[in-house]
DNA sequence: CGGGGGCTTGAGGCCACTCAACGATAGTGG
DNA sequence: CCACTATCGTTGAGTGGCCTCAAGCCCCCG
Protein backbone atom coordinates (compact mmCIF):
# COMPACT_ATOMS: atom_id res chain seq x y z
CA UNK A 1 0.00 0.00 0.00
CA UNK A 2 1.01 3.82 0.48
CA UNK A 3 1.48 3.62 -3.33
CA UNK A 4 3.60 6.87 -3.58
CA UNK A 5 4.59 7.49 -7.15
CA UNK A 6 8.72 7.38 -7.23
CA UNK A 7 8.30 10.82 -8.27
CA UNK A 8 6.67 12.06 -6.03
CA UNK A 9 8.88 12.65 -2.52
CA UNK A 10 11.45 10.41 -2.27
CA UNK A 11 13.25 9.35 1.26
CA UNK A 12 11.59 11.90 3.54
CA UNK A 13 8.84 13.53 3.10
CA UNK A 14 8.90 17.07 3.29
CA UNK A 15 12.30 19.55 3.87
CA UNK A 16 11.83 22.98 5.22
CA UNK A 17 12.10 23.94 1.88
CA UNK A 18 8.92 22.06 1.46
CA UNK A 19 7.43 24.89 3.49
CA UNK A 20 8.65 27.72 1.21
CA UNK A 21 11.32 28.75 3.80
CA UNK A 22 15.12 28.10 3.38
CA UNK A 23 17.21 28.07 6.74
CA UNK A 24 17.61 31.77 7.38
CA UNK A 25 15.83 33.15 4.88
CA UNK A 26 12.66 33.74 7.12
CA UNK A 27 13.38 35.39 10.41
CA UNK A 28 10.03 35.63 11.88
CA UNK A 29 10.22 31.66 12.09
CA UNK A 30 11.96 30.67 15.17
CA UNK A 31 13.83 27.20 14.70
CA UNK A 32 14.92 25.58 17.70
CA UNK A 33 16.75 22.29 18.15
CA UNK A 34 16.36 19.78 20.08
CA UNK A 35 17.14 16.12 21.39
CA UNK A 36 14.90 12.98 22.82
CA UNK A 37 15.97 9.90 24.88
CA UNK A 38 14.76 6.53 22.89
CA UNK A 39 11.10 6.07 24.41
CA UNK A 40 10.07 9.67 25.84
CA UNK A 41 7.25 11.58 25.15
CA UNK A 42 7.18 14.49 22.43
CA UNK A 43 3.43 15.57 23.38
CA UNK A 44 0.95 14.14 24.49
CA UNK A 45 -2.60 13.93 22.81
CA UNK A 46 -5.25 16.48 23.25
CA UNK A 47 -2.32 18.67 24.62
CA UNK A 48 -2.42 22.22 22.87
CA UNK A 49 -0.03 22.63 19.42
CA UNK A 50 2.38 25.22 20.13
CA UNK A 51 5.17 23.24 17.82
CA UNK A 52 5.37 21.89 14.35
CA UNK A 53 8.42 19.45 14.38
CA UNK A 54 10.91 18.37 11.70
CA UNK A 55 12.82 15.06 12.55
CA UNK A 56 16.63 15.85 11.81
CA UNK A 57 17.86 12.34 13.19
CA UNK A 58 16.23 9.69 14.64
CA UNK A 59 12.07 8.15 14.45
CA UNK A 60 9.26 9.20 16.00
CA UNK A 61 6.14 7.07 16.73
CA UNK A 62 2.50 9.34 16.58
CA UNK A 63 -0.28 6.73 18.49
CA UNK A 64 -3.78 6.80 20.31
CA UNK A 65 -4.46 4.90 22.78
CA UNK A 66 -7.59 3.02 24.54
CA UNK A 67 -8.31 3.17 27.93
CA UNK A 68 -7.16 -0.38 28.68
CA UNK A 69 -3.80 0.15 26.86
CA UNK A 70 -4.13 -0.78 23.40
CA UNK A 71 -2.33 1.00 21.50
CA UNK A 72 -2.74 1.95 17.74
CA UNK A 73 0.32 3.65 16.11
CA UNK A 74 -0.98 5.85 13.09
CA UNK A 75 2.40 6.50 11.36
CA UNK A 76 6.23 6.34 11.80
CA UNK A 77 7.81 9.77 11.47
CA UNK A 78 11.59 9.52 9.62
CA UNK A 79 14.57 11.56 8.85
CA UNK A 80 13.07 14.54 6.79
CA UNK A 81 9.46 14.19 8.16
CA UNK A 82 7.43 16.99 9.44
CA UNK A 83 4.67 15.91 12.08
CA UNK A 84 2.65 17.67 14.56
CA UNK A 85 0.82 20.22 12.32
CA UNK A 86 -3.15 20.34 13.22
CA UNK A 87 -5.35 22.84 12.71
CA UNK A 88 -6.85 22.49 15.33
CA UNK A 89 -5.24 23.96 18.37
CA UNK A 90 -4.62 20.79 20.24
CA UNK A 91 -2.63 17.78 18.93
CA UNK A 92 -4.70 14.18 18.32
CA UNK A 93 -2.21 12.17 18.97
CA UNK A 94 1.01 11.08 21.21
CA UNK A 95 4.31 11.79 19.78
CA UNK A 96 7.22 9.75 21.38
CA UNK A 97 10.81 9.13 20.14
CA UNK A 98 11.38 5.35 18.94
CA UNK A 99 15.23 6.11 19.24
CA UNK A 100 17.52 8.76 20.14
CA UNK A 101 15.75 11.60 18.10
CA UNK A 102 16.95 15.34 16.80
CA UNK A 103 13.78 18.17 16.51
CA UNK A 104 13.38 21.12 14.95
CA UNK A 105 11.09 22.62 16.52
CA UNK A 106 9.05 25.47 14.67
CA UNK A 107 6.94 27.76 16.41
CA UNK A 108 2.99 27.25 15.19
CA UNK A 109 2.00 30.81 15.35
CA UNK A 110 5.09 32.32 13.63
CA UNK A 111 4.44 29.27 10.91
CA UNK A 112 0.71 30.43 10.55
CA UNK A 113 1.69 34.02 10.06
CA UNK A 114 4.23 33.10 7.12
CA UNK A 115 1.06 31.25 5.44
CA UNK A 116 -0.53 34.58 5.87
CA UNK A 117 1.08 36.08 3.39
CA UNK A 118 2.65 33.41 1.42
CA UNK A 119 0.96 31.32 -1.10
CA UNK A 120 3.36 28.66 -1.38
CA UNK A 121 3.39 27.82 2.62
CA UNK A 122 -0.07 27.51 2.76
CA UNK A 123 0.17 25.84 -0.24
CA UNK A 124 2.37 22.99 1.37
CA UNK A 125 0.40 23.41 4.29
CA UNK A 126 -2.63 21.99 2.42
CA UNK A 127 -0.79 19.52 0.53
CA UNK A 128 0.85 18.38 3.41
CA UNK A 129 -2.19 17.89 5.42
CA UNK A 130 -3.44 15.77 2.66
CA UNK A 131 -0.18 13.54 2.23
CA UNK A 132 -1.48 12.72 5.62
CA UNK A 133 -4.61 12.21 4.91
CA UNK A 134 -3.91 9.88 1.75
CA UNK A 135 -1.73 7.76 4.33
CA UNK A 136 -4.49 7.44 6.76
CA UNK A 137 -6.66 6.27 3.76
CA UNK A 138 -4.61 3.92 2.79
CA UNK A 139 -3.81 2.49 6.37
CA UNK A 140 -7.74 1.68 6.79
CA UNK A 141 -7.80 -0.43 3.90
CA UNK A 142 -4.88 -2.45 5.57
CA UNK A 143 -6.36 -2.62 8.65
CA UNK A 144 -9.81 -3.12 7.91
CA UNK A 145 -9.27 -5.73 5.20
CA UNK A 146 -5.42 -7.34 4.68
CA UNK A 147 -4.58 -10.25 6.31
CA UNK A 148 -1.16 -10.24 8.41
CA UNK A 149 1.28 -11.23 5.70
CA UNK A 150 -0.58 -8.70 3.60
CA UNK A 151 0.22 -5.79 6.47
CA UNK A 152 3.69 -7.27 6.69
CA UNK A 153 4.09 -6.80 3.36
CA UNK A 154 2.91 -4.02 2.83
CA UNK A 155 4.83 -2.44 5.82
CA UNK A 156 8.26 -3.81 4.00
CA UNK A 157 7.62 -2.09 0.75
CA UNK A 158 6.67 1.44 2.94
CA UNK A 159 9.72 0.97 4.67
CA UNK A 160 12.03 0.04 1.67
CA UNK A 161 11.05 3.51 0.05
CA UNK A 162 11.79 5.68 3.49
CA UNK A 163 14.65 3.63 5.37
CA UNK A 164 16.68 1.85 2.60
CA UNK A 165 20.29 2.64 2.43
CA UNK A 166 22.46 -0.07 -0.11
CA UNK A 167 19.40 -1.66 -0.33
CA UNK A 168 19.35 -2.60 2.79
CA UNK A 169 16.13 -1.68 5.70
CA UNK A 170 17.71 -0.54 8.68
CA UNK A 171 14.36 -0.73 11.07
CA UNK A 172 14.61 2.00 13.98
CA UNK A 173 11.40 0.35 15.42
CA UNK A 174 11.22 -2.96 17.45
CA UNK A 175 8.80 -5.63 16.74
CA UNK A 176 6.10 -4.14 19.27
CA UNK A 177 5.83 -1.05 17.47
CA UNK A 178 4.99 -2.68 14.19
CA UNK A 179 2.58 -4.70 15.53
CA UNK A 180 0.71 -1.56 16.57
CA UNK A 181 1.03 -0.08 12.91
CA UNK A 182 -0.43 -3.07 11.33
CA UNK A 183 -2.90 -3.96 13.99
CA UNK A 184 -1.91 -6.83 14.69
CA UNK A 185 0.77 -8.47 17.28
CA UNK A 186 4.38 -8.60 17.94
CA UNK A 187 4.23 -12.77 17.86
CA UNK A 188 2.38 -12.32 14.21
CA UNK A 189 4.91 -9.77 12.82
CA UNK A 190 7.53 -12.37 14.34
CA UNK A 191 5.91 -15.48 12.42
CA UNK A 192 5.21 -13.26 9.45
CA UNK A 193 9.12 -12.05 8.71
CA UNK A 194 10.60 -15.55 9.50
CA UNK A 195 7.76 -16.85 6.84
CA UNK A 196 9.39 -14.34 4.50
CA UNK A 197 12.52 -15.46 5.29
CA UNK A 198 11.94 -18.83 4.84
CA UNK A 199 10.42 -18.23 1.56
CA UNK A 200 13.16 -16.44 0.30
CA UNK A 201 11.80 -13.06 0.03
CA UNK A 202 13.86 -11.35 2.62
CA UNK A 203 16.97 -12.07 4.29
CA UNK A 204 18.15 -10.92 8.02
CA UNK A 205 21.51 -8.92 7.68
CA UNK A 206 23.73 -9.35 10.56
CA UNK A 207 22.50 -10.59 13.73
CA UNK A 208 20.18 -7.84 14.33
CA UNK A 209 16.92 -9.18 12.72
CA UNK A 210 16.30 -5.07 12.43
CA UNK A 211 19.05 -4.65 9.00
CA UNK A 212 16.61 -6.49 6.10
CA UNK A 213 17.19 -7.34 2.70
CA UNK A 214 14.57 -7.69 0.09
CA UNK A 215 15.76 -10.47 -1.80
CA UNK A 216 12.20 -10.82 -4.07
CA UNK A 217 10.19 -7.38 -4.22
CA UNK A 218 7.97 -9.17 -7.16
CA UNK A 219 6.34 -11.32 -4.44
CA UNK A 220 6.45 -8.97 -1.49
CA UNK A 221 4.46 -6.58 -3.91
CA UNK A 222 1.89 -9.67 -4.79
CA UNK A 223 1.26 -9.73 -1.31
CA UNK A 224 -0.42 -6.08 -1.62
CA UNK A 225 -2.23 -6.02 -4.21
CA UNK A 226 -4.05 -2.14 -4.67
CA UNK A 227 -7.10 -3.11 -6.91
CA UNK B 1 -14.85 7.28 18.12
CA UNK B 2 -15.77 10.22 16.22
CA UNK B 3 -15.66 12.46 19.52
CA UNK B 4 -16.63 15.35 17.40
CA UNK B 5 -17.97 17.79 20.20
CA UNK B 6 -21.21 18.73 19.85
CA UNK B 7 -20.83 22.37 19.44
CA UNK B 8 -18.52 21.90 16.32
CA UNK B 9 -20.99 20.71 13.47
CA UNK B 10 -24.07 19.05 13.70
CA UNK B 11 -26.36 16.59 10.90
CA UNK B 12 -24.19 17.72 8.44
CA UNK B 13 -21.11 18.70 8.44
CA UNK B 14 -20.45 21.08 5.74
CA UNK B 15 -23.09 23.53 3.91
CA UNK B 16 -22.34 25.71 1.05
CA UNK B 17 -21.96 28.25 3.48
CA UNK B 18 -19.13 26.30 4.71
CA UNK B 19 -17.39 27.23 1.76
CA UNK B 20 -18.08 30.80 2.04
CA UNK B 21 -20.17 30.96 -0.67
CA UNK B 22 -24.52 31.44 -0.08
CA UNK B 23 -26.26 30.18 -3.12
CA UNK B 24 -26.26 32.88 -5.98
CA UNK B 25 -23.43 35.10 -3.90
CA UNK B 26 -20.68 33.97 -6.33
CA UNK B 27 -21.89 33.68 -10.50
CA UNK B 28 -18.15 32.14 -10.97
CA UNK B 29 -19.12 28.79 -9.40
CA UNK B 30 -21.58 26.29 -11.24
CA UNK B 31 -23.94 24.38 -9.43
CA UNK B 32 -25.36 21.56 -11.26
CA UNK B 33 -27.86 19.18 -9.98
CA UNK B 34 -27.65 15.46 -10.63
CA UNK B 35 -29.59 12.37 -9.20
CA UNK B 36 -28.41 9.04 -8.43
CA UNK B 37 -30.37 5.68 -8.34
CA UNK B 38 -29.28 3.01 -5.46
CA UNK B 39 -26.60 1.61 -5.70
CA UNK B 40 -24.45 3.69 -9.35
CA UNK B 41 -21.27 5.38 -9.45
CA UNK B 42 -20.68 8.54 -9.03
CA UNK B 43 -17.24 8.40 -9.65
CA UNK B 44 -14.39 6.15 -9.85
CA UNK B 45 -10.99 5.70 -8.12
CA UNK B 46 -8.24 7.26 -9.91
CA UNK B 47 -10.52 8.95 -12.28
CA UNK B 48 -9.79 12.82 -12.70
CA UNK B 49 -11.64 14.77 -10.20
CA UNK B 50 -13.28 16.84 -12.28
CA UNK B 51 -16.28 17.94 -9.10
CA UNK B 52 -16.91 18.40 -6.13
CA UNK B 53 -20.19 17.06 -4.78
CA UNK B 54 -22.61 17.93 -1.88
CA UNK B 55 -25.46 15.56 -0.78
CA UNK B 56 -28.87 17.26 -0.89
CA UNK B 57 -30.80 13.98 -0.24
CA UNK B 58 -29.52 10.42 0.06
CA UNK B 59 -26.31 8.59 1.05
CA UNK B 60 -22.73 8.18 -0.91
CA UNK B 61 -20.39 5.46 0.68
CA UNK B 62 -16.83 5.82 -0.81
CA UNK B 63 -14.28 2.64 -0.91
CA UNK B 64 -11.60 1.59 -2.10
CA UNK B 65 -11.28 -2.34 -3.18
CA UNK B 66 -9.14 -5.27 -3.48
CA UNK B 67 -8.18 -7.38 -6.03
CA UNK B 68 -10.08 -9.97 -4.59
CA UNK B 69 -13.09 -7.77 -4.23
CA UNK B 70 -12.50 -6.79 -0.16
CA UNK B 71 -13.93 -3.89 0.15
CA UNK B 72 -13.34 -1.18 2.41
CA UNK B 73 -15.68 1.47 2.85
CA UNK B 74 -13.65 4.99 3.72
CA UNK B 75 -16.71 7.03 5.13
CA UNK B 76 -20.57 7.34 4.44
CA UNK B 77 -21.54 10.98 3.38
CA UNK B 78 -24.86 12.34 4.01
CA UNK B 79 -27.38 14.96 3.59
CA UNK B 80 -25.16 18.44 3.75
CA UNK B 81 -21.69 16.39 3.71
CA UNK B 82 -19.52 17.61 0.55
CA UNK B 83 -17.17 14.50 -0.32
CA UNK B 84 -14.94 14.37 -3.50
CA UNK B 85 -12.98 17.16 -3.05
CA UNK B 86 -9.23 16.36 -3.81
CA UNK B 87 -6.10 17.84 -3.84
CA UNK B 88 -4.44 16.12 -5.98
CA UNK B 89 -5.81 15.57 -9.99
CA UNK B 90 -7.30 12.39 -9.16
CA UNK B 91 -9.83 10.68 -6.80
CA UNK B 92 -8.55 8.79 -3.92
CA UNK B 93 -11.60 6.34 -3.51
CA UNK B 94 -14.80 4.98 -5.92
CA UNK B 95 -18.24 6.95 -4.69
CA UNK B 96 -21.45 5.05 -5.20
CA UNK B 97 -25.25 6.18 -3.96
CA UNK B 98 -26.16 3.79 -0.95
CA UNK B 99 -30.24 4.88 -1.94
CA UNK B 100 -31.31 7.40 -4.45
CA UNK B 101 -29.68 10.41 -4.16
CA UNK B 102 -29.38 13.93 -5.20
CA UNK B 103 -26.25 16.13 -5.55
CA UNK B 104 -24.95 19.22 -6.28
CA UNK B 105 -22.54 19.23 -8.30
CA UNK B 106 -19.46 22.53 -8.34
CA UNK B 107 -16.94 22.46 -10.69
CA UNK B 108 -13.55 21.85 -9.10
CA UNK B 109 -11.61 24.64 -11.31
CA UNK B 110 -13.95 27.08 -10.30
CA UNK B 111 -13.94 26.36 -6.91
CA UNK B 112 -10.08 27.17 -6.84
CA UNK B 113 -10.88 30.08 -8.61
CA UNK B 114 -12.39 31.36 -5.77
CA UNK B 115 -10.23 29.90 -3.35
CA UNK B 116 -7.08 32.20 -4.65
CA UNK B 117 -8.61 35.17 -3.36
CA UNK B 118 -10.98 34.48 -0.45
CA UNK B 119 -9.27 33.03 2.22
CA UNK B 120 -12.72 32.44 3.80
CA UNK B 121 -13.00 29.50 1.11
CA UNK B 122 -9.33 28.92 1.92
CA UNK B 123 -9.24 28.68 4.97
CA UNK B 124 -12.66 26.09 5.01
CA UNK B 125 -10.84 23.95 2.06
CA UNK B 126 -8.50 23.19 4.82
CA UNK B 127 -10.55 22.53 7.37
CA UNK B 128 -12.86 20.08 5.59
CA UNK B 129 -9.53 18.00 4.56
CA UNK B 130 -8.83 18.12 8.70
CA UNK B 131 -11.91 16.75 9.45
CA UNK B 132 -11.40 14.42 6.65
CA UNK B 133 -8.21 13.44 8.11
CA UNK B 134 -9.35 13.39 12.06
CA UNK B 135 -12.00 10.82 11.12
CA UNK B 136 -9.74 8.84 9.15
CA UNK B 137 -7.11 8.65 12.17
CA UNK B 138 -9.98 7.67 14.25
CA UNK B 139 -11.26 5.31 12.09
CA UNK B 140 -7.22 3.72 12.22
CA UNK B 141 -7.84 3.02 15.43
CA UNK B 142 -11.50 1.05 15.19
CA UNK B 143 -9.84 -0.56 12.50
CA UNK B 144 -6.57 -1.66 14.35
CA UNK B 145 -7.58 -1.75 17.61
CA UNK B 146 -11.34 -2.36 18.46
CA UNK B 147 -13.49 -5.77 18.50
CA UNK B 148 -16.71 -6.04 17.03
CA UNK B 149 -18.82 -4.95 20.23
CA UNK B 150 -16.82 -2.12 20.44
CA UNK B 151 -16.84 -1.15 16.63
CA UNK B 152 -20.33 -1.43 16.21
CA UNK B 153 -20.99 0.51 19.25
CA UNK B 154 -18.92 3.35 17.83
CA UNK B 155 -20.53 3.09 14.61
CA UNK B 156 -24.07 3.65 16.40
CA UNK B 157 -22.75 6.47 18.46
CA UNK B 158 -21.81 7.74 15.44
CA UNK B 159 -24.52 7.52 13.30
CA UNK B 160 -27.11 8.76 16.19
CA UNK B 161 -25.05 12.37 15.74
CA UNK B 162 -25.91 12.58 12.01
CA UNK B 163 -29.44 10.73 10.82
CA UNK B 164 -31.11 10.64 14.15
CA UNK B 165 -34.88 12.35 13.47
CA UNK B 166 -36.71 12.33 16.79
CA UNK B 167 -34.61 10.26 18.80
CA UNK B 168 -34.55 7.16 15.87
CA UNK B 169 -31.42 6.57 13.75
CA UNK B 170 -32.74 6.04 10.04
CA UNK B 171 -29.98 3.79 8.10
CA UNK B 172 -29.99 4.23 5.00
CA UNK B 173 -26.89 1.72 4.24
CA UNK B 174 -27.63 -2.11 4.59
CA UNK B 175 -25.59 -4.17 6.77
CA UNK B 176 -23.09 -5.24 4.37
CA UNK B 177 -22.18 -1.75 3.97
CA UNK B 178 -21.70 -1.09 7.89
CA UNK B 179 -19.27 -4.37 7.92
CA UNK B 180 -17.55 -3.14 4.92
CA UNK B 181 -17.32 0.21 6.64
CA UNK B 182 -16.39 -1.57 10.23
CA UNK B 183 -13.93 -3.91 8.72
CA UNK B 184 -15.38 -6.87 10.04
CA UNK B 185 -18.24 -9.08 8.26
CA UNK B 186 -22.34 -8.55 7.95
CA UNK B 187 -23.24 -11.67 10.50
CA UNK B 188 -20.95 -10.07 12.43
CA UNK B 189 -22.39 -7.13 12.22
CA UNK B 190 -26.37 -8.57 12.81
CA UNK B 191 -24.97 -10.61 16.11
CA UNK B 192 -23.82 -7.56 17.52
CA UNK B 193 -27.13 -5.87 16.68
CA UNK B 194 -29.30 -8.89 18.34
CA UNK B 195 -26.99 -8.76 21.00
CA UNK B 196 -27.05 -5.00 21.95
CA UNK B 197 -30.94 -5.21 21.42
CA UNK B 198 -31.43 -8.14 23.82
CA UNK B 199 -29.24 -5.82 26.62
CA UNK B 200 -31.86 -3.42 26.36
CA UNK B 201 -29.13 -1.33 24.68
CA UNK B 202 -31.31 -0.60 21.11
CA UNK B 203 -34.62 -1.17 19.82
CA UNK B 204 -35.73 -2.00 16.57
CA UNK B 205 -38.16 0.14 15.49
CA UNK B 206 -40.91 -1.11 12.68
CA UNK B 207 -40.93 -4.36 11.01
CA UNK B 208 -37.52 -2.48 8.87
CA UNK B 209 -34.32 -3.34 11.30
CA UNK B 210 -32.60 -0.22 9.78
CA UNK B 211 -34.81 2.17 12.33
CA UNK B 212 -32.80 2.14 15.50
CA UNK B 213 -33.95 3.62 18.96
CA UNK B 214 -30.74 3.74 21.42
CA UNK B 215 -32.12 2.81 24.85
CA UNK B 216 -28.97 3.25 26.69
CA UNK B 217 -26.74 5.19 25.31
CA UNK B 218 -24.63 5.44 28.60
CA UNK B 219 -24.07 1.62 28.20
CA UNK B 220 -23.27 1.86 24.02
CA UNK B 221 -20.87 4.91 25.18
CA UNK B 222 -18.72 2.52 27.59
CA UNK B 223 -17.82 0.21 24.24
CA UNK B 224 -16.13 3.23 23.48
CA UNK B 225 -13.70 4.71 25.64
CA UNK B 226 -11.48 7.02 23.73
CA UNK B 227 -8.43 6.79 25.56
C1' DC C 1 30.74 -11.52 32.33
C1' DG C 2 26.25 -11.20 34.04
C1' DG C 3 21.60 -9.15 33.49
C1' DG C 4 17.81 -7.74 30.85
C1' DG C 5 15.25 -6.69 27.01
C1' DG C 6 13.97 -8.01 22.37
C1' DC C 7 13.03 -11.76 19.01
C1' DT C 8 11.52 -16.31 17.92
C1' DT C 9 8.91 -20.41 18.30
C1' DG C 10 5.41 -23.62 20.15
C1' DA C 11 0.84 -25.09 22.15
C1' DG C 12 -3.71 -24.12 23.01
C1' DG C 13 -7.78 -21.13 22.94
C1' DC C 14 -11.03 -17.77 21.27
C1' DC C 15 -13.18 -14.47 18.36
C1' DA C 16 -14.62 -13.58 14.07
C1' DC C 17 -15.19 -15.86 9.51
C1' DT C 18 -17.42 -19.20 6.41
C1' DC C 19 -21.10 -21.80 4.88
C1' DA C 20 -25.77 -22.64 5.20
C1' DA C 21 -30.70 -22.39 6.12
C1' DC C 22 -34.56 -19.82 7.24
C1' DG C 23 -37.67 -15.82 7.91
C1' DA C 24 -39.04 -11.28 6.79
C1' DT C 25 -39.45 -7.43 3.78
C1' DA C 26 -40.08 -4.60 0.05
C1' DG C 27 -40.38 -4.10 -4.65
C1' DT C 28 -42.70 -6.04 -9.04
C1' DG C 29 -46.02 -7.24 -12.11
C1' DG C 30 -50.31 -9.31 -12.91
C1' DC D 1 -54.74 -5.14 -4.36
C1' DC D 2 -52.49 -9.26 -3.91
C1' DA D 3 -49.33 -12.88 -5.06
C1' DC D 4 -44.64 -13.58 -6.28
C1' DT D 5 -39.92 -13.12 -5.96
C1' DA D 6 -35.45 -11.21 -5.14
C1' DT D 7 -33.09 -9.22 -1.61
C1' DC D 8 -31.91 -8.47 3.00
C1' DG D 9 -31.45 -9.76 7.84
C1' DT D 10 -31.02 -13.29 11.38
C1' DT D 11 -29.33 -17.35 13.42
C1' DG D 12 -26.73 -21.74 13.87
C1' DA D 13 -22.72 -24.96 13.32
C1' DG D 14 -18.17 -25.60 12.33
C1' DT D 15 -13.62 -23.78 10.93
C1' DG D 16 -9.54 -21.14 10.99
C1' DG D 17 -6.43 -17.24 11.66
C1' DC D 18 -4.72 -14.66 14.94
C1' DC D 19 -4.19 -14.04 19.95
C1' DT D 20 -2.56 -15.55 24.46
C1' DC D 21 0.58 -17.62 27.35
C1' DA D 22 4.94 -19.55 27.85
C1' DA D 23 9.65 -20.92 27.25
C1' DG D 24 14.10 -20.36 25.24
C1' DC D 25 17.63 -17.92 22.67
C1' DC D 26 20.38 -14.25 21.28
C1' DC D 27 22.07 -9.73 21.60
C1' DC D 28 23.26 -5.64 23.48
C1' DC D 29 24.72 -3.06 27.25
C1' DG D 30 26.33 -2.09 31.47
Amino acid sequence: MFVRKATNRMPGPYCLGDLGMTTGSNPIVSLNEFTYKKGTEIYREKEPAEYVYQVKTGAVRTYKLLTDGRRQIGAFHLVGDIFGLENGNEHRFTAEAVVKTALRLIKRQSLELVAESDPVVRRNLLSMTTSNLEHAENHMLLLGRKNALERVAAFLLEMDERVTAMGIIALPMGRLDIADYLGITLETVSRALSRLQQAGVLEFIGPNHRDIALRDRGRLASFDLPA
